[in-house]
RNA sequence: GGUCUGGUAGCUCAGCUGGAUAGAGCAACGCCCUUCUAAGGCGUGGGUCAAGAGUUCGAAUCUCUUCCGGAUCACCA
């Protein structure tokens, strides 16, 4: 049992036993007490007052009087206007940081045989270009939802829906062929990914030469667009390709290898991985059969045309099609196959879609279909819905070259923080090898926290120039604090000093070093909160406190130096306990944290 | 137009399940390294929490209206 629900109970039988309320220990107000206030955590007294018919300010002495003779915790208290401020006993601080120190599973519920499975599908990319930055928000924070989860006793199957078929592909198959003259990533040392989105861009350049030739010869736009030859023939391809024509199959195979060997490079420095991947190519004929089903049971219908049709309007929604009149599939009956697959593969309890915000309706309608399909858990789905990365011109446009590439994003991240490193002169007695890894980890640590830590459900504004800064609330700051706590963890341990526990819990210590352990124990309820949220900016804003607070007492108070060898020891401790959770919350992030930076 | 979503300091963002004088970082200015890593710490200035009304002992937070942004409403994915 945690502080806050015991003293949230004993609130209740205080306001019971003096006033004769009832009041359910969740309707209790505690929080924490504000900085400027004496005492650790407040109870809200207006609540109260009616039953209790005295002022604010008797009734909180009242209920503080009884709470101190009750338990011991608590050591003293005031009341400021409403507000009932309770100072929690050193005692129990130090006890609780000594728990805190010896258990390495802290803020964790571990995952056990009897725990439910939670599929977390996210990154979903088309084979046709490369990643870019807004896939690097999907990927984060796919990632980190997944650890996340599984810190809170999920067991965790992360997915990926290859988009590898459709006309996108076909566009960047055709130009390779007309305009290609056979390169390869090999003959032109091109990232695989890289050298595909260079056929999709001039396929779109040489089609877009084609709608401007015809609609200079009179045709309107729109039968331009239509009857360009390119887009036909990328249009008979595609049949080609669902007709399994052998020689489009194997030009598809071969670039789509090309893409995924780039990708493999890109998800591998992210950090990111999957334990299933899923193809459309592989589903979609599995949504078909489903639609069939649909259609046999009456809950779809077929047009005139041939086409077949959801009837959402009763949902109050549109009608919404899901295979077209030449009975070709669309995104939604893929969709409904790789589910169908999914939960054919694993017992799922929880499905959770990594997908940007601009999909909302389309999960919408998903989530209802499914459901009217008879997947009992479809009602359930959770579209994990994030905002758009704008920049600060505005959003992305592929077109206009404004898209932030995810491999020279990171390379760039990588080479600011290697300059900043020697620049400051942080890693002279480094080895190259160390040097490396290290401008990875904090040029990549930079990278991620500026992406986790705003709200996911929020569009955010990416500049490249400001998020290179490795000050203030960045990744590298928190990663700097942890080394220098692992500095002089290692001094301490040369100097032959124990901490493993602390040996006396009877020490007068600084109110600076008290919040800090109650910030300690804030950490499970974080996670959960998380977890619950699907928030990791919880995770990195919590994180962020805890090191501002940390490095305050670093500046302020000595520990190697301390005379006191119990003060030295549980300062010791405390380092020793914030690095942790510092590590074990950056790790939740996908965030790794260096020895010494 | 319908639906969804956002508007907090010059900029990027916390706070939003109602509680005390609304917080950080960046940017600006000033201070602190013979002391455990200055990628640090301290200080100064900076706000009609888009606007109005309502509910309440109490509203940035809840409700309604208005204004301004964004997304979506494809036989694209």
């Amino acid at each position: 049992m945690n502080l806050e629900t015991t003293i949230g109970a004993l609130v209740a039988k205080a306001v019971e036993t003096l006033y004769g309320l009832e009041t359910k220990i969740a309707d209790i107000q505690l929080q924490k007490t504000k900085r400027e206030f004496e005492g650790e955590l407040t109870v809200v007294i207006f609540p109260f007052v009616k039953a209790a018919r005295k002022s604010p300010e008797q009734t909180g002495r009242e209920i503080g009087e009884f709470l101190q003779q009750n338990n011991p915790v608590i050591s003293a208290f005031n009341v400021i206007k409403g507000f009932l401020n309770l100072s929690i006993s050193q005692k129990y601080w130090l006890e609780t940081l000594n728990e805190i120190h010896t258990n390495s599973n802290f803020g964790k519920t571990p995952v056990t045989d009897n725990s439910e499975l939670m599929m977390i599908e996210y990154s979903s990319p088309n084979t046709n270009k490369p990643l870019h930055l807004g896939h690097i928000r999907n990927n984060l924070l796919g990632y980190s939802i997944a650890e996340i989860q599984k810190a809170n006793g999920w067991k965790v199957v992360k997915t990926n829906i290859v988009n590898d078929r459709g006309i996108h592909i076909c566009k960047s198959m055709l130009a390779w062929k007309l305009f290609g003259n056979g390169e390869t990533p090999q003959s032109t040392g091109m990232k695989g990914d890289h050298l595909v989105g260079k056929y999709y861009v001039i396929f779109d350049q040489a089609y877009k030469s084609e709608i401007k030739e015809l609609t200079e010869k009179g045709i309107s736009e729109e039968e331009a667009k239509k009857s360009a030859p390119l887009i036909v023939a990328a249009q008979q391809m595609l049949f080609a390709w669902e007709n399994n024509d052998p020689e489009v199959r194997q030009l598809w195979e071969m670039m789509n290898g090309w893409v995924y060997a780039g990708f493999d490079v890109t998800y591998k420095q992210l950090g990111v991985d999957f334990d299933k991947i899923y193809y459309e190519s592989e589903t979609y004929l599995e949504g078909k059969e489903k639609v069939e089903e649909g259609l046999e049971n009456k809950v779809l219908y077929r047009r005139e045309d041939g086409s077949v049709w959801a009837d959402l309007t009763a949902d109050g929604l549109d009608e919404k099609l899901l295979l077209r009149a030449d009975g070709t599939s669309v995104y939604m009956t893929q969709d409904i196959g790789t589910a169908k697959l999914r939960y054919e593969h694993y017992p799922i309890k929880k499905m959770v879609y990594v997908v940007g915000n601009e999909q909302n309706y389309h999960f919408q309608v998903l989530s209802i279909l499914l459901d009217k399909l008879g997947f009992e858990w479809g009602k359930s789905l959770v579209h994990f819905s994030y905002g758009m990365v704008e920049l600060p011109e505005g959003k992305m446009k592929s077109r206009e070259g404004t898209v932030v590439d995810a491999d020279d994003l990171m390379e760039e991240m990588i080479n600011t923080a290697r300059e900043t490193s020697q620049e400051l002169g942080k890693l002279d007695n480094c080895t190259p090898d160390e040097i490396e890894s290290i401008a990875q980890l904090v040029g990549l640590g930079s990278l991620k926290y500026f992406m986790l830590k705003v709200d996911p459900r929020k569009s955010m504004t990416f500049n490249p120039k400001e998020s290179i800064d490795f000050n203030g609330n960045t990744g590298p700051f928190i990663q700097y604090t942890h080394a220098r706590i692992k500095s002089v963890l290692r001094k301490a341990i040369d100097q032959g000093i124990e901490f493993k526990s602390l040996t006396s819990t009877d020490l007068v210590i600084s109110e600076k070093e008290s919040y800090l352990i109650q910030l300690l124990t804030e950490f499970p309820a974080v996670v959960k909160q998380a977890g619950d949220e699907f928030s990791p900016a919880l995770i990195a804003n919590y994180i962020y406190d805890l090191v501002k607070e940390f490095n305050q007492f670093y500046h302020d108070f000595t520990i190697l130096k301390e005379e006191n060898v119990n003060i030295k020891q549980f300062r010791l401790v405390l380092a020793e306990s914030t690095a942790a959770i510092i590590k074990s919350g950056m790790a939740l992030l996908g965030i790794d944290v260096p020895e010494r930076m």
